[in-house]
DNA sequence: CCCCTTTGTTTAATCGCTTGACTTGCAATG
DNA sequence: CATTGCAAGTCAAGCGATTAAACAAAGGGG
């Protein structure tokens, strides 16, 4: 029989088709003698519901929508695909299919995400990581089925959850200061505004220690947070403040950036030049000398921006404003400020 | 008023639900005044069509689901990033959405994959490059809705599309033997078909030439192919085989970590020994020495395949076996052989 | 002036499932 | 013994579109 329906099971069991729905759905009203007798009988056809059917009568979709920058080669960068990662698994063990979107030009214009709502193609949308540029978003202030990964936008309403950067920076900072650190360099990425949080947390928990502002000069790192833009940024930061004694990277690349250049100028790490960064990929683990960084776990991170965009479907919440916890991971990149 | 439908719109222009439905599929009988005082009226409710309700009358999603492998950070490689911009980019301009499925052990399992089409979830799909033990795809023999996308099972139906990685070993084979060498090390990926049909087809290439097989020897590069795994390769080789002149690799990476490992033992590269790769990833170019290798168009290979299967479901083509062609790209690490 | 096309629109059947309201049979209760 | 309560099912009304087939009006040819 081509493409059984609820109807031929119902036939066959010699019940009624809301009986089979009931047994799909794991309606507790009926009986376990019953529920066997069809489960066998969808086993034997391997029947599986029509999606939209099943859609279009209870309007939902089991569905989300991931939504990832319109970045070139985006998925070079670990950051997305272990966000992705993380989001599937929890999706997918929720019985949740995931839609990818890319957020280009059509896709923006076009409204896109909001037309993936109101056609009930997705039930809920995950945003990664924009750019502050992206106030578009701001279509979703008051809309429940939305959530920004790693990512916010002050002074809107709009549900996110990200790792905590302003922590980071702090426990980057105090973890320089204890080594005795009193000049340090900050390479900041810019373009969004959990690294402007990151910068401005970095610069306050330096001054609430003593330091002054002149203390932290920062450079800009640039747009792509890649490794080259750091090499740029760390021969910048060194050629205006040659006294610093440290240098702290908006990321992990920034900062293996920064070490390249130490190395290409024959400055020693951690010896004569502290560097450390903030994500723990992979590679930092690898660099020579390996780097001190704080660890974001943005695979949890995944998991958990799933777990609650669910919750909120279920109506268990009703709002998320989310922040999870960093550690800082001491490598062999940072050491005692060398003392003038 | 909440979520307009089809009958509100129809309701509001005077004429019928099917009218409406007409106008939205542009079907030529509708009058160009209908037309457009049902646009209208949809542009000012900004009302989207419940694609539930579309697919269950249709039958048919306007989705495909493309399959990527279960490795671990497996957007960290390029390779895929690409190739699944390349089939959202085509899929999303022929109104087809992607959806994002991860070939872990409960998506086989379960047969996930023959699931997605039972329940009219997504109207085909695209694997990519799945792995000499992915027999299970072999459910898909006879199903038009699937191509198997840089990757093929030999002796099958399977629809595949794949870049030529046979051209790509005899075009990287003769630029090596017009440089004048005459004994070449391997380094071959061996779980995958395409991985194998690269070592055969670079072998046979070289004894067509007049070499003999024991003038290309070849080492096992390992299931990541990843530089570290080059690297170790390219140890083995040379202490197996120190009078070879070139090292192949299967991949850029492994190329580039056979470089590392020249660097690391003062092989000079070209002088001493020639290193080429296949794939042309952007690493290839920023290596030092730049890296010569075989092209590979990764996003128009994502392009294609989604197109094909479009193709194949507006039945203008009942399946496909198609191979991309590849170019030579000679940049620094191979130059002519170190005369003995 | 009648019949036949053509063009534009409507009618109505359908797609396959969910779900609130209703039925039935049977054991327990007062 | 009539009544109540409950467990296990069934009924039937949607959900919001698509799409044959039917139909009405307008034009065209003889």
């Amino acid at each position: 029989m081509a493409k059984p329906t609820i109807k031929d099971i119902a036939k066959e069991c010699n019940v009624s088709l809301s009986t089979v729905s009931l047994v799909l759905n794991n309606n507790p009203r009926i009986s376990e003698k019953t529920r066997t007798k069809v489960l066998e009988a969808v086993a034997r056809h391997g029947y599986q519901p029509n999606v939209h059917a099943r859609g279009l009568a209870s309007r939902s979709s089991q569905a989300i929508s991931v939504v990832v920058p319109n970045v070139n080669h985006i998925f070079a960068d670990i950051y997305f695909g272990e966000i992705v990662s993380g989001i599937y698994e929890r999706a997918s063990d929720q019985g949740y299919k995931v839609l990818l979107d890319i957020a280009n030009k059509q896709f923006i214009q076009t409204k896109e995400y909001l037309s993936l709502l109101k056609s009930k193609r997705v039930d809920g949308l995950l945003f990664i990581a924009a750019s502050l540029k992206d106030d578009y978003l701001k279509d979703f202030v008051g809309e429940p089925c939305f959530i920004s990964v790693n990512h916010y936008f002050p002074d809107t309403e709009l549900n996110y959850i990200a790792v905590d950067y302003e922590d980071s920076a702090r426990q980057a900072a105090n973890h320089l200061m204890e080594l005795g650190h009193k000049k340090i360099g900050l390479i900041a990425g810019t373009n969004t505004y959990t690294g402007l949080a990151l910068r401005d947390a970095f610069i306050k928990e330096c001054v609430s220690h003593g330091l002054s502002e002149s203390d932290v000069p920062w450079v800009e790192g640039g747009d792509r947070w890649s490794q080259e833009e750091g090499y740029e940024a760390a021969g910048k930061l060194l050629k205006d403040h040659p006294d610093i004694t440290a240098v702290m990277g908006g990321n992990d690349r920034l900062a293996i950036g920064a070490m390249a250049y130490a190395a290409s100028q024959d400055i020693d790490v951690p010896g004569q030049l502290s560097v450390m960064g903030v994500d723990d990929i992979p590679a930092a683990r690898f660099s020579n000398p390996s780097l001190t960084t704080v660890q974001h776990r943005l695979y949890d991170l995944g998991v958990l921006a799933c777990e609650r965009l669910i919750n909120i479907f279920k109506g268990e919440i009703g709002q998320c404003h989310e922040v999870l916890p960093v550690d800082l991971v001491v490598r062999e990149s940072t050491g005692p400020a060398k003392t003038a």
